[in-house]
DNA sequence: TATTGTTATACTCTATAACTATA
DNA sequence: TATAGTTATAGAGTATAACAATA
């Protein structure tokens, strides 16, 4: 491994990354639609206004009003006013958000398992501190 | 390493890769939309038929028509009756579209090779080890 | 005056159904 | 009769511009 097969590397671990998104997003649930999965996800943890969303998905601000509209409506997510301030609002996971994205990441998995299982101890082990190191690298 | 982390590893997996094709997607040129990328990207090195890449796709014949009216019109993919066949028509990559793809790539990469420079040279095997791994564990 | 969110409008990508040409 | 590709049409997601309410 030396220094000049870096982009070659780089261009290889995309390609291999971006794979196992495409079939893990092809062979997962069509329960909900990608991008409102994402922007559940960013709710997870915290609560988040409309625009903090839009700019976490890099989409417009109009965008993330008609997708949070149909989560809203859907009852994925509750949607109250800032008491601080009277232009925000603020988003929150409803119980059936919070379900249906454990159920979402759960479908995902199970296609992803699948596949592990074919590989040796190992083979597994090698995966484990790739992905430990990968998350160290991509980390914002 | 055993066998009942593997749902543990399969989403940690998972979200790594996601969160590298997300970044890619986000830094990336705006040159061509994604998912013409990806249908001149099928016909990187053989000629297939828009119905074939709509199944590679998974998309339906019509939107992957629209898709490859734009390449043609572009100047990035040739097309021609197949001979053996009056109903199939034949695709294949021009010189433009070669150059096109491998600019895109480039700049694509450009993300990846700057967060893989700060690895080690042992970091960077193990790397490339499971990227080869992966590709396999991924292949359709 | 700047910011948050919405409405109005248009463009792109997608799908299904119906059509043409060929096998 | 079945298949490859196109055309017609509609639905969903996105963007920009213009607007309302609040800071």
């Amino acid at each position: 491994m030396t220094r000049d097969s870096l982009p070659s590397l780089a261009n290889d671990l995309r390609i291999a990354c971006q794979r196992v998104s495409r079939r893990v997003r092809f062979d997962s649930t069509h329960e909900l639609p990608p991008h409102h999965v994402a922007a559940l996800g960013w709710l997870r943890d915290v609560t988040r206004s409309p625009g903090e969303l839009a700019a976490l998905e890099q989409v417009s601000r109009p965008s993330m009003t008609r997708t949070v509209n149909c989560l809203v409506a859907a009852g994925y997510v509750a949607r109250a006013d800032d008491p601080a301030d009277g232009r925000r609002q603020v988003l929150s996971l409803t119980d059936a958000g919070r379900a249906v994205l454990r159920r979402t990441a759960r479908n995902r998995d199970d296609w992803m398992v699948q596949r592990l299982s074919g590989l040796s101890a190992s083979e597994l082990a090698l995966v484990r501190a790739a992905t430990d190191l990968l998350d160290r690298v991509v980390a914002p």
